[in-house]
DNA sequence: TTTATTTTTGAACTGCCTGTACAACTTTAT
DNA sequence: ATAAAGTTGTACAGGCAGTTCAAAAATAAA
């Protein structure tokens, strides 16, 4: 994407938090961004092309955010869980993003009611996948009911704080650690009263890819965590933090993860055997075999 | 208000509710209804006044029927709550009052969004009544945070119950149902971990009036259910019954309650010293001494 | 029935909006 | 220097909400 295309959707992203969607018309962006209407429609086939354009740029940059915060950590700590949740609603905040996608879902024009729609299920099986991870498999069925609920508790919460509240504005931590508790209580109460509502597995049809992808970087993760166990022992541990997180981040962030570089960093693990257990390392070799 | 705005507001309703508010059209509405512009514009200021004047309709109608069901019936039962939410839920639904609503919150006109926010805070002002009601006044401390909690898992499990289950939907009783299960274990967490984010102190501030009136009515409902405790043994049940719940209707329904005809009632209950204790029915008389 | 009053009508108008078309102009690559 | 690609701005089509107003129709009063 060119310079003068991300200046223009920098100045509409502006225009649109500040007046809103509807209310921006195109010859305020064209005043703001110093383009003519040819140019415009050059750009961008509509006015909701560029909206879409906008959201997803931010979208995009806020996941991989939020991933890279998980990135060498223990994905069952739910303190990070916390801190990727405050990003995102920062993030939000930041961007009136909420706001734009809450407008958009009552626009006429079809794509952007699905476009929409996608970006909140995403959400949904974002969080569906780290109770995974910080609840135990075995309470799987109830992740997708606690998702849905969670994210209704966290919005409502975050929406009344801020209308209610102004003058002593709680900061969006303490209203996302208010709502983990709540969600904490929640999820042992499923737990026992074994209520459902909606199958997991209705989410799972939705992003088939996705998760297979996911089962098989969860195990890599475990296996990585596994491998770091006795790093304290040694003075060399910063050096096979970094060679381990490297094959961590190359797993999450890279469509095409380089098979060959990782392998040549698996090799050099290879050589401090009383380090690392030679099963696990096999084990780690082998995701990447095929 | 006439016949003929009458008709203007149902058939503007019922093109809002199938095409949505912003893609009807002013045009739309004179060719359905079947008036002219000039008269139109005669009926209503404006577009956004009339969507108004169908919102307050509707939301007086289902306030009126949500209070009815409590009448005569024991506040601290949470069956009642449960049909209460659902009758509000199935008219919203049948009117898709939500979805109007949502669709206001992101108008450019400001008197829109503040009658639109208004109502969603009336909404939860009920909730916080009612959880008095249902959970005692001694944890009410919590019911601010509680009322804001329930109305987002609410709202987010029939979005993706009506999204993610299309062809196994579950009935709104079953979501609202689960959703109360959920809101009672929130309760007791609440009530153990003393956590609070909001004060009711700031909705009280918002409903002073309403405040008032309603501490008021919840005595009077108390008393009128002590002077019904005696009521199976008798054979003249049903009549004592009707006359109970007259006046706890003109107390809950009307605006000014008829003071003279409430007495009169309560004279004819004191004939019968048997069933009624003498103290509650002093007690009763002396609400509408003033 | 006639007269007076109120309500309704519909066309013409303002001013805003999104999006299209396109010939003239400018910048950048070859 | 020439070709290709990008940019410009104006004119235009079609749609929207809301205003104005004189003429027509319905209703009430005499």
């Amino acid at each position: 994407m060119n310079d003068r295309k991300m200046h223009v959707i920098k100045m509409a992203h502006h225009l649109f938090i500040n007046k809103g969607f509807q209310a921006t018309s195109i010859q305020d962006i064209l005043e703001e961004s110093g383009i003519s209407k040819g140019t415009f429609y050059n750009y961008f086939p509509s006015k909701n092309e560029l909206l879409i354009a906008i959201i997803k740029t931010l979208h995009a940059n806020m996941e991989k955010e939020r991933d890279e915060l998980l990135i060498g950590q223990d994905p069952t700590d739910i303190d990070i869980f916390v801190k990727q949740v405050e990003l995102q609603l920062k993030t939000n905040r930041a961007n009136k993003l909420i706001y734009l996608f809450e407008e958009m879902y009552f626009s006429n024009d079809d794509e952007l009611k699905q476009f929409i729609q996608k970006g909140h299920l995403k959400i949904i099986h974002w969080l569906y996948q780290r109770f995974i991870d910080l609840f135990g498999e075995n309470k799987k069925a109830y992740f997708l009911d606690l998702a849905i609920m969670f994210k209704g508790i966290l919005q409502q919460n975050l929406k009344y704080n801020a209308l209610l509240n102004e003058a002593n504005k709680s900061s969006i931590y303490e209203v996302v650690h208010y709502s983990v508790n709540r969600l904490v209580k929640l999820v042992d109460d499923l737990a026992t009263t074994k209520e459902q509502l909606l199958s997991p597995a209705l989410l799972e049809n939705l992003f088939p890819e996705y998760h297979n992808k996911h089962a098989f970087q969860q195990e890599v993760a475990a296996s990585i965590l596994e491998l770091k166990k006795n790093l304290h022992q040694t003075d060399q541990q910063e050096k096979y933090n970094e060679l381990l997180d490297f094959i961590h981040q190359e797993l999450v962030q890279a469509k095409v993860p380089r098979k060959f570089l990782i392998k040549s960093v698996i090799l050099s693990l290879k050589s401090e055997e009383e380090l690392f257990s030679k099963d696990e390392l096999l084990k780690l070799e082998q995701f990447f075999a095929l």
